[in-house]
DNA sequence: GCAAGTACCTACCTATAAGTAAGTAGAGTT
DNA sequence: AACTCTACTTACTTATAGGTAGGTACTTGC
């Protein structure tokens, strides 16, 4: 967000949410957090995610330093995804907001559910 | 994110940034943390925000419990927003991504700034 | 009348993130 | 030849987040 050339983050959460933010980054990590995979695997087990997305988000996690790629020079090809150390800084870091989530999942389901009723009562 | 009719959330720290997520709700969030604020004050301290801004992420803010809406009734309007306790847990639970945020400032600075480089190089 | 203060609402536009579909490469199998 | 496997790349489209500009309401002061 804050990163024209000229300023700085507000607050560290600023920061990190450059790191992790968007729909697809959390997802992968969580996968990655249990131990490397190669990309057909992560591919099966981030449900949704087309290679396009995979492809991106990865790349941008590593260009970050969050996440290592190892390629195997092999054919077919095979490379591996893995959590850098800088990476295990940050999900250390994401723990509690993991649990916190955890605790509240049903309680931001309902409301996210509420709030996509009224949107929906508003467009008549 | 996966707020489905039929889906739930793959973990925790999905469930949290779809709370927390976007450009405006954490620096609100950080601002409001120090003590309750009239809108006018927050637009001041939330730099670059727009009032239309401002007030969706604050609506939305409210309608997840994060942040509660005191309205005075009186002319002129007086409104003031506060954390709420449910806020506050949340709040906790980002103490520790806000350190790491601050720690690593510089470097997500930097390779921000890489990464903008990188875009226009390849613009042409 | 205008301007100031306060906190919003609405219509429309722009920027960014995500998505779809087509393609690449090499080796092996049918 | 086609298909399979692997991990990508590219062009274009769609969805979503954020932004701009105009407006609302009331009171007070010039």
């Amino acid at each position: 967000m804050k990163n024209e050339a000229d300023e700085t983050y507000t607050c560290g959460l600023d920061a990190a949410l450059d790191i992790i933010g968007g729909k697809w980054k959390v997802l992968i990590l969580w996968h990655l957090h249990s131990g490397p995979h190669r990309f057909g695997e992560l591919k099966r087990l981030v449900e949704g995610i087309s290679e396009k997305m995979l492809i991106q988000q990865l790349k941008e996690m590593e260009s970050h330093g969050i996440v290592s790629r190892k390629d195997f020079k092999e054919v077919p090809p095979r490379v591996e995804y893995a959590v850098t150390d800088f990476g295990v800084s940050l999900t250390e870091a994401l723990r509690p907001l993991c649990a916190w989530g955890e605790e509240h999942m049903q309680r931001i389901e309902q409301c996210s559910h509420k709030c996509e009723a009224e949107k929906q009562r508003a467009a008549g």
